[in-house]
DNA sequence: TCTATATTTCTAGTTTTATCGAAATATAAG
DNA sequence: CTTATATTTCGATAAAACTAGAAATATAGA
């Protein structure tokens, strides 16, 4: 994963509502929420919420779906492992050995 | 971990920046580097670096520790860690089974 | 078509962040 | 005590983000 790509994965978590956002959609499964349902449990005001769904998607951390007049809001569940395996990925690859 | 201080770790790796810098940290291993070792990798002006490095230190991402007149910075791989499983922890947690 | 429901866009005010030169601080060495 | 080196703080500016009410859009159903 490019560095530019992780670090806009790492922004987008890096708000309260928004990784509380994240979190209730993890949480949810492959099924995943409306928005009407992500505000009931977040209590976040519907635009402010629709600014931090669009953040998270345009993050690629979520993925939105229309069903008639609902949109179904998914975790994406292989980006976020990509993300959380970039954290370490490259640990101590410039380290010396020494006696 | 608490989602504050989740928020506020993937806050301080959410710019392209500062994820740089953390990087070069993570691969630097146990020994670490100075701030100028920093600077010279990155490129990035010695006052926005100090500003950066702060960031990064309130978030526990990294360690900071004066040796001398130079100060030894080390990325925090616990912390790293805590957070990198932050991501998917509660995964799938209110998922409904379905036949 | 008219109405109700779900969600987004618009708009605006407030707060936070990013950047970096210049000056200040800390410490080592002579 | 003076000088040189490493790093931070100050100060200022520009850019971006957060928040949320009000208005607009989209779609379903009667």
């Amino acid at each position: 994963m490019e560095l530019v790509t992780a670090a806009q994965g790492f922004s987008a978590m890096g708000s309260e509502s928004r990784l509380e956002v994240l979190q209730t959609l993890v949480r949810a499964g492959d099924k995943g929420l409306l928005v009407g349902d992500i505000q009931q449990r977040t209590g976040i005001p519907g635009s402010t919420l629709a600014h931090h769904l669009k953040f998270l998607t345009s993050a690629d951390l979520i993925v939105q779906n229309r069903q008639g007049r609902t949109i179904i809001n998914k975790a994406n569940y292989q980006h976020l492992q990509a993300l959380a395996a970039f954290i370490l990925e490259e640990c101590c690859a410039d380290q010396e050995i020494e006696k």
